[in-house]
DNA sequence: TAGAATTAGTTACGCGCATAATATTATGTG
DNA sequence: CACATAATATTATGCGCGTAACTAATTCTA
């Protein structure tokens, strides 16, 4: 690949991280929050309470990063820490009535940042995003597959969207 | 558009962003460089010298952040800077020879890191995506001509709203 | 031409996320 | 059982990028 084209895909790549993480921050600003904090929540929408290693697992950041994350959803209402029955080193994150119910604003807002990143795109291109995004993180991704630089000829995803992602 | 689809959009950018930086961390680490510095390099590489504010527009940061960058790139020598002769408040950015020679290392990574991103994706996907990220990029954009098709039916805040109308 | 408005750059501060080092608890093994 | 190892969470620290407030220089305008 030459360098021209090397380029256009990695700034682009930058250039929406700064510009889609910047329109979120303005859109939770009114609802008290800081970008990545949403992530957070919706997890905990989504699949019920955990405790932090897995939410660190599920958000994609390091355990540092959620002590701060938890501590400030805390300290705000929204969340709940208490410790795990089994592991006494755990402490198991629930979200609060207040929680919950901001939750629920932000994934109206989420559909609203959704709609307004894809307009104008076509329709399949917007249905084939999630795998194509998807299937570049994985990647570039040293987390879970670490492969720093023998790139494994197996671990693609199939660019034809993601499975079963037909409803409505 | 449903919250499942919003959110599976939504999260896969904040996710590739995660990555694809931290990749680049990883890669421009032995350069010594912090990822954020390499797109200052780039951009002075290709157009030339040029002043702190075409820098913060072609970058897509702040000024604030452009001073923090071309500080830390001036201390390690690779960019050089020398007040600009018709305007005295303005200074002029440039590469040294240092700085000319390690653009050069960073735009090979560049394209390694490119081809890794997009190891996988249909040829045919991977020529598309720089126009698809670019057009998600500006759909979100608030820093220049906010919305380019200009068709936004009531899409975001509240109308009566107090919320951060920002200078345009 | 004097004063207002704009622009270039900086400083101060806050947040998110990262790594490194540490204390505490669980779990494997001899 | 004792002890080495792994896992959970935290603190300390650093970087990138943001906003707000400020200085200094330029340009518009009455």
């Amino acid at each position: 690949m030459d360098f021209e084209h090397a380029d256009a895909i990695n700034q682009a790549v930058r250039l929406l991280s700064l510009r889609h993480r910047a329109r979120a921050a303005t859109m939770l600003a009114p609802l008290g929050l800081h970008p990545g904090q949403e992530a957070l929540l919706l997890e905990l929408d989504r699949n019920g309470a955990m405790i932090q290693a897995q939410l660190s697992e599920a958000l994609g950041c390091e355990p540092p990063s959620v002590t701060l994350m938890t501590r400030k959803l805390e300290a705000s209402g929204h969340i709940r820490r208490r410790p795990a029955p089994s592991d006494r080193r755990a402490s198991i994150v629930e979200l609060t009535d207040s929680g919950r119910e901001l939750a629920g604003q932000v994934k109206r807002m989420w559909c609203v940042l959704a709609e307004e990143t894809v307009t104008g795109l076509p329709a399949g291109t917007v249905a084939e995003l999630p795998g194509i995004l998807t299937a570049m993180t994985a990647n570039v991704d040293t987390r879970r597959s670490g492969d720093p630089h023998g790139r494994r000829p197996g671990l693609v995803a199939e660019p034809g969207g993601t499975t079963t992602d037909r409803a409505r």
